[in-house]
DNA sequence: GCCAACGTTGGC
DNA sequence: GCCAACGTTGGC
């Protein structure tokens, strides 16, 4: 079985859009620099899986549409490359600190379902996003959850 | 191993 | 732009 996945972006710096203009709709996930974030993507995040696209720091801030991983972790070449603002001094070739997965545009959604509407909703209150002071960059989401917000964004859920 | 200082995230 | 919440760093 699949899992439900929610990961944040600025869309100043990679939106939805963004994705969908990429070479096969695809893109590498990089510069997530929180260990609880690499370790689902080592442990836990599988080819296949179903990904909430949000926008933070928008405004609102929203849930925008579906994406789905393509590829499975692997080292973040950004962390190596001095010029980058992902570089990590710490982390060698050998034993890389940091990785990202491959996500692939999915579906957009009728209407985006913006943070105020995720918080109305008494279904899901206890979602990893609203929770006070939560920052996870990528994030669980229950099968209900991803089922309930697909029917909040005007998509049948499958 | 504690914890203060600092940097970042992200809603408002 | 503000600031609360949180993660990381580094001195001790």
């Amino acid at each position: 079985m699949p899992n439900y996945w929610l990961m944040k972006t600025e869309p100043n710096t990679f939106s939805f859009d963004d994705l969908k203009k990429s070479p096969k709709k695809t893109t590498c996930w990089e510069g997530v620099r929180n260990y609880q974030a690499r370790n689902l993507m080592r442990d836990e995040i599988k080819k296949g899986d179903n990904v909430l696209f949000y926008h933070s720091n928008a405004d609102p801030p929203a849930v925008v549409g579906t994406a789905k991983v393509v590829k499975e972790a692997y080292p973040d070449v950004f962390q190596f490359d001095p010029k980058s603002k992902y570089f990590d001094a710490k982390a060698k070739p050998e034993e890389p600190r940091w990785l990202m997965v491959d996500i692939r545009y999915d579906k957009p959604f009728v209407h985006p379902v913006s943070l105020p509407e995720l918080r109305e909703d008494p279904r899901l209150a206890d979602m990893a996003l609203l929770r006070k002071g939560n920052r996870l960059s990528i994030q669980p989401v229950t099968p209900a959850e991803w089922k309930r917000i697909l029917k909040l964004g005007g998509l049948a859920s499958r």
